[in-house]
DNA sequence: TATTGTTATACTCTATAACTATA
DNA sequence: TATAGTTATAGAGTATAACAATA
């Protein structure tokens, strides 16, 4: 999936969960008039019916919740959510390339090095040369690396269990579903 | 929804969307060995299945597929996401403050500043006085403003049910409901 | 000629500290 | 003492161009 970029920055999920739950409600104005003579009014409670109101605008949100509880997770393993992602692809796909990583995880190449060798110095994964293509290099877990995302997956799986506790297995099912027509 | 952030920036979800459908399948090893005599192995089909498992990553590219459809809607307008977004709630908010808009959009107030100073510069709201808190401003949309939101408001959701068109009216309303209980 | 990995670098977004005016 | 808005700045994350080695 190469391409470029859009707009959607949020190091922070946090947040955007404690949201007022402002829904469409009076506009609590308070009419006056300030020195110019037009009205000035106070909010008291947002209104933000019509973002509200688009599908996008929830599923953000959503995502940004469940980020929040990834990178809480990941915390105690010093992993980011990317970095996580890095290393349980290499530890199903031994030989993978940093150009397949890249398009899996929607990535520019020059911005996988980095963090590849990052991962590398702190040996979790490394390099070796591709069988087929003198360009490439394939990734490959050392044996913490394994033991690193053996012990990870589980913890980020029973994370979002926790998480989503309060939808029955029925609807977690459908939302998956439902989640993965809307992009596929 | 005051705190700190996380970590799923995206400028580019249109990539996200094109990603290879690598289901769990053949890991498509072809073992060789290296100078070494470790083994290696090149990867034909990536296998993103742990990913794929999790409702967060798969919330996280339903998302990123219709940011990158409002990204596309808004260019015409030469709009950024938030930017529209302040708008919006400027316009059904008459006089809502920074702070407020702050919380709503999970911003910190030293990055709002410039948004506001921009939209304000190209005539699309204005500041006037808090009427009950003189630490406080107001915002209000401009003419133009209002113009901008009423025209642009109706394409962001006709551009959003094209490309959630197919999804059935009962599978739309239930995403809704689910993604609203995972967050809310 | 095209592609992989890489360097260098610019740009955007996000975060923290500190200041002022007001509450 | 606390809060709203602001400034300045640091730090992530994302972007493009260009290069060497290989296809």
């Amino acid at each position: 999936m190469p391409a470029h970029k859009t707009a959607e920055t949020a190091t922070r999920p946090a947040r955007a969960l404690r949201g007022k739950r402002a829904r469409a409600a009076a506009e609590d104005s308070v009419p006056a008039e300030d020195a110019g003579g037009a009205e000035v009014f106070a909010v008291d409670t947002v209104n933000a019916s019509f973002l509200e109101s688009l599908l996008g605008y929830n599923a953000r949100r959503a995502s940004l919740s469940l980020v929040g509880v990834f990178m809480k997770c990941m915390t105690r393993f010093d992993l980011k959510i990317v970095e996580f992602s890095v290393l349980s692809l290499v530890g199903r796909n031994p030989g993978i390339t940093s150009r397949q990583l890249c398009q899996q995880l929607d990535m520019l190449p020059p911005n996988m090095v980095g963090m590849i060798d990052a991962l590398a110095r702190r040996d979790f994964l490394e390099r070796r040369p591709h069988p087929r293509d003198g360009r490439a290099t394939g990734l490959y877990l050392t044996a913490s690396g394994r033991e690193l995302v053996d012990t990870a997956e589980p913890q980020l799986k029973s994370s979002e269990e926790k998480a989503v506790a309060h939808l029955s297995e029925a609807e977690r099912v459908q939302l998956m579903h439902l989640l993965q027509k809307l992009y596929r």
